[in-house]
DNA sequence: CCGCTCATGTAACTGGTTACATGATTTA
DNA sequence: TAAATCATGTAACCAGTTACATGAGCGG
């Protein structure tokens, strides 16, 4: 099972009996970028949850149309239940992909000025993604599903983490200052 | 121009003149899986950043087989400064996908001990990624390539936020100890 | 009855993946 | 000279994407 299938089986978890578009939206409504919820990724993946055996669909068709109520069978629990149990698979606990880090590695080609306009977007940009992170964690709270609220709250210490290191790299990059013209590779101090 | 491509853009003014082949490995030795960096996927961008006007190429074939060193065209450099100029994509600052974040969204499934099983195993392979990442600062503080330690101490920062989030998870845990048999969704202290 | 949301799907495409094939150079 | 590494590529595949099409139910 693929990762957007465990976790598809895990908001059919959550939500039984739900339907295919429901766990699209989860998608689509979640402020993390990785997963679009496109109806092309989730109604496929749904299919084959239920092929499988994983899931099980309560038809519940009204006019010409299908419509289908999923919900987790022993098989589905079992398999979120060895997705979550150790030993975790070693990509599972690698650094992520992040695209503010991964523009720093090349910052050097940027004078003192721009870099620092740099840092200063990233920073406005991230605390703002703070109080949107913070908004949900509350209404997770609010809806008493307070696993999701401890998750999304691990968003919260990797974003005040990034701020900490942005507002390291711009302590670091005020000795240099508007000496344009010179763009030494390995000059930041 | 995708991500893959001006990261690749951004090694090769890191290392020009500079093949393919090192691109490649610069992603394939990356501490994140998140490109595997095969020849598959580099060697296609590549040409399409060379046919593109990004980057030319000092072809120095020894034998009847090409050899190539690539180095960045002005349009290249200025693809990359304007990659890291205001302002930034909104997915660019958006939180990012996390193996172990997303799994807590679902950890009620298990039983307490098994959920402490689960945290322990997340604090364990943590707290060897930190060591890995450490390592990988140092690499590139002893190779002079200050701005990639830099970076790389991001995933420093959001390994230890990790870590304290996963403290905090196991503090609140402690309370229900091995009550098996209730699995109740909303219960965690 | 119009527009919005809920709901289910398909088709074409794309940007990666793994696996394979091959040649040149270096090192034990 | 054998093995490892450097180096360049292709082919088949696959899991997502966007875009489109369509239908059902509900509120103003």
């Amino acid at each position: 099972l693929s990762d957007l299938e465990l976790v598809a089986l895990g908001i059919v978890w959550k939500r039984q009996p739900c339907t295919a578009y429901a766990v699209a939206r989860e998608f689509v409504t979640s402020p993390s970028s990785h997963w679009s919820g496109s109806a092309g990724a989730i109604y496929p993946a749904v299919k084959r949850l239920a092929s499988g055996g994983y899931l099980r669909s309560t038809e519940a068709s009204r006019g010409r149309r299908a419509r289908r109520a999923y919900s987790l069978t022993p098989k589905g629990a079992r398999a979120v239940r060895r997705w979550l149990t150790p030993p975790l698979p070693p990509e599972a606990t690698r650094i992520t992909y992040d695209p503010i880090r991964t523009r720093v590695y090349f910052l050097a080609i940027l004078t003192p000025a721009e870099r620092r306009a740099f840092l200063d977007e990233a920073d406005t940009q991230t605390r703002s993604q703070l109080e949107v992170i913070e908004a949900e964690v509350n209404r997770y709270r609010h809806a008493g599903d307070e696993f999701s609220a401890l998750a999304m709250s691990e968003a919260l210490y990797a974003l005040r983490a990034r701020l900490d290191w942005i507002r390291d790299l711009l302590f670091r990059s005020e000795g240099d200052a508007d000496r344009h013209g010179e763009r030494d590779k390995d000059r930041l101090h």
